[in-house]
RNA sequence: GGCCCGGUAGUUCAGUUGGUUAGAAUGCCAGCCUGUCACGCUGGAGGUCGAGGGUUCGAGCCCCUUCCGGGUCGCCA
């Protein structure tokens, strides 16, 4: 049995008087030469405990003076309050101290390789070789208690909303579209695989088909493809699915779980229903499918307004069908042009050829990259377009329309940071929606299903499916905070004439899309109901909420950029035996 | 797979134009110290400068190769 009468962080005011009975780990020992003082220190907290010489054995005096960083100890003592000039207000316990009569060491340890506290600047790989030391610190402490209270509000409210939670299946089933795959051998069947799931999806809506009518899941979720600060091998999804509904209902159930959260955790109010923005919109003012709108500096079209300039890379691309558009960076007239240049160079790696800038200075004079170029009054008319006054830096992209758009976007995400333009305590929700089916594939030479082959068409845009799959808009809509993409959703398609013309669009015959999707598509003909869903990364929520910035800070174990797990050294080598029974052979 | 940045005591870092025995702080070990709380004082140990090769009278520093880590593009329905 347990005797451990507090823990550590419990030792208040309250405790003061009472025997106590402490188990934890040393975190600092003061030996000062016939008194040590120690800090205890558990989930909860520090609390100090006090080896009097005065008051105890040689014995035990000793026993302290061995104490080391990280020995696991038991102290039984008497909770005291300490004097008021020996208040220690840092600590929550600091009013008071334990004055140990007994110890004992439970086990010594290791002089650990990392100090354990908050705000050191040991290099990450290092935290990650000894997770285990790491996730004693109290910062990684509170980071996992919030993640336990983030999963439990949502668990609580879903269940309140009448779902159910149902458990699928990590062995699954390979499909070709999307993201690579995690291949597990079968070793009954020698050269078949089963697939770790990259989302329960098609599970789910065969849910929807046997009738829970509201289901959702606490789901791990696994991809193959190279890391990221916020991209992970496996990550847990929140996943969630609706029978007989339209997209507003299954938004209204998303936002009321993110209002719990944030009233709950961060005391915030969020106010519903969060703004919309079609996916069109996104992209023309800021760039990207996931704005970050705690800042302006919109994206502005600047086609009719360079027309005729005589500027040839703007006349060159206008004629070519192409976009040119332009932001005006409000205070960034004082940029270098080396730090202008830097910002060509980045926008670069994006795919624009080139990046035009116009700097009107303080004094109405102008700097710029291409003005020369610019016949007559244009490069002022461009000017006053974007609303440019002194102080500013105008920049425009001239590409074909999405290139440049994105582009552009990370240009003025990067600007937004540089500037300081962002509010770091605010959080913008917004959902995007609206987005496209598909999406043209010029190495595949097809359309791929932009979020995933099941989603449902616009009723408006059915007819487009013919004539301009290109732009046939999806029921599909992702939820964005701050820019960062939270998670996605969409109606799913329960007609099978529009499955199948879907499956066309994508490339696949009949007799591929049932091969591949048969139990799917023959489970369709047995009374499907509407239904659509959900999907948004547990992870990346407490990402945001604790204000992190990898995914890798809000995992007990995360995984490197390559995938592995320097702790456990993972992925590692089998013993051939292992590989025989799998009849499988390593090729060099 | 491409590009960029990084790798020096256990840890965090400094290290000049290529020049004596590679330093500091912290941690660790030992001694002293009875109210500290980042305790203090004294002393000590601790290095394959990521690895391999090259240039040089001489390389932590320059060149090449490679390994590892981070960021990013591709990729991520």
């Amino acid at each position: 049995m347990n005797n451990r009468t507090h823990m550590c962080g419990e030792v208040t005011a309250e405790a003061a008087g009472q025997s106590v009975i402490l188990k934890g780990w040393v975190q600092r020992a003061r030996n000062l030469g016939g008194i040590v003082f120690v800090w205890l220190r558990d989930r909860t907290g520090i609390v100090q405990v006090v080896f009097d010489g005065n008051d105890i054995s040689k014995e035990l005096l000793e026993l302290a003076e061995s104490l080391r960083s990280e020995y696991v100890i038991e102290v039984h003592g008497q909770a005291r309050m300490r004097a008021p000039e020996a208040v220690n207000k840092k600590l929550k316990t600091g009013e008071v101290e334990v004055m140990a009569q007994s110890a004992v060491i439970l086990n010594p340890s290791k002089t650990p390789p990392i100090y354990i506290e908050d705000d050191t600047k040991e290099q990450e790989s290092l935290r990650l070789k000894y997770r285990y030391l790491d996730l004693r610190r109290p910062s990684m402490q509170n980071m996992l208690l919030f993640r336990h209270k983030v999963i439990k509000l949502l668990r609580d409210y879903m269940d309140e909303q009448g779902f159910i939670e149902v458990e699928t299946p990590i062995l699954s089933k390979s499909t070709p579209e999307g993201a690579r795959d995690y291949l597990v051998p079968a070793r009954v069947k020698p050269g078949t695989f089963y697939a770790l799931p990259q989302s329960p999806q098609i599970y789910k809506q065969l849910l929807m088909l046997a009738g829970l009518d509201k289901y959702y899941q606490v789901a791990r979720c696994f991809r193959d493809e190279d890391g990221r600060a916020d991209r992970q091998p496996e990550f847990t999804q929140f996943d969630m699915e609706m029978s007989f509904i339209d997209p507003e209902d299954i938004q209204t159930v998303v936002e009321g779980a993110y209002a719990h959260v944030f009233k709950t955790l961060m005391n915030i109010e969020l106010p519903l229903p969060l703004q919309r923005i079609t996916w069109r919109d996104a992209m023309a003012r800021y760039g990207s499918d996931k704005p970050d709108t705690r800042f302006g500096m919109e994206i502005q079209d600047v086609g009719e307004v360079v027309a005729g300039c005589g500027f040839k890379v703007f006349e060159e691309a206008l004629a070519a069908g192409n976009t040119v558009c332009a932001i005006c960076a409000e205070g960034a007239g004082r940029m270098s042009r080396k730090e202008l240049d830097a910002l060509g160079e980045f926008v670069k790696t994006y795919h624009v050829r080139g990046l035009a800038w116009a700097v009107v200075n303080e004094d109405g004079t102008l700097r710029s990259s291409f003005a020369k170029a610019m016949q007559g009054d244009s490069i002022q008319r461009l000017l006053d377009a974007v609303s440019a006054r002194p102080g500013d830096a105008v920049f425009v992209i001239a590409d074909k329309k999405y290139v440049a758009l994105t582009a552009m976007g990370q240009l003025r995400l990067r600007l937004g940071k540089q500037l300081n333009l962002i509010d770091n305590k605010r959080y913008d929700l917004l959902w995007v929606t609206e987005f496209p089916l598909l999406e043209w594939s010029d190495e595949e030479n097809r359309f791929l299903a932009m979020h995933h082959p099941f989603t449902n068409v616009m009723e408006e845009d059915i007819p487009l499916m013919d004539t301009d799959p290109g732009a046939v808009r999806a029921k599909a809509y992702d939820l964005v905070i701050n820019g960062v993409e939270m998670g996605s959703g969409s109606i799913r398609i329960h007609q099978s004439d529009v499955q199948e013309k879907m499956f066309s669009l994508l490339g696949f015959t009949r007799e591929e899309a049932w091969e591949q999707f048969g139990f799917l598509l023959g489970a369709f003909q047995y009374g499907t109901p509407p239904h659509g869903g959900f999907a948004f990364g547990i992870d990346r929520m407490v990402m945001i909420l604790s204000g992190a910035d990898s995914l890798r800070d809000v995992l007990a174990f995360p995984k490197i950029q390559n995938g592995a797990c320097p702790m456990m050294d993972t992925p590692s080598a089998v013993q051939p035996e292992q590989l025989e029974q799998l009849k499988i052979r390593c090729v060099e």
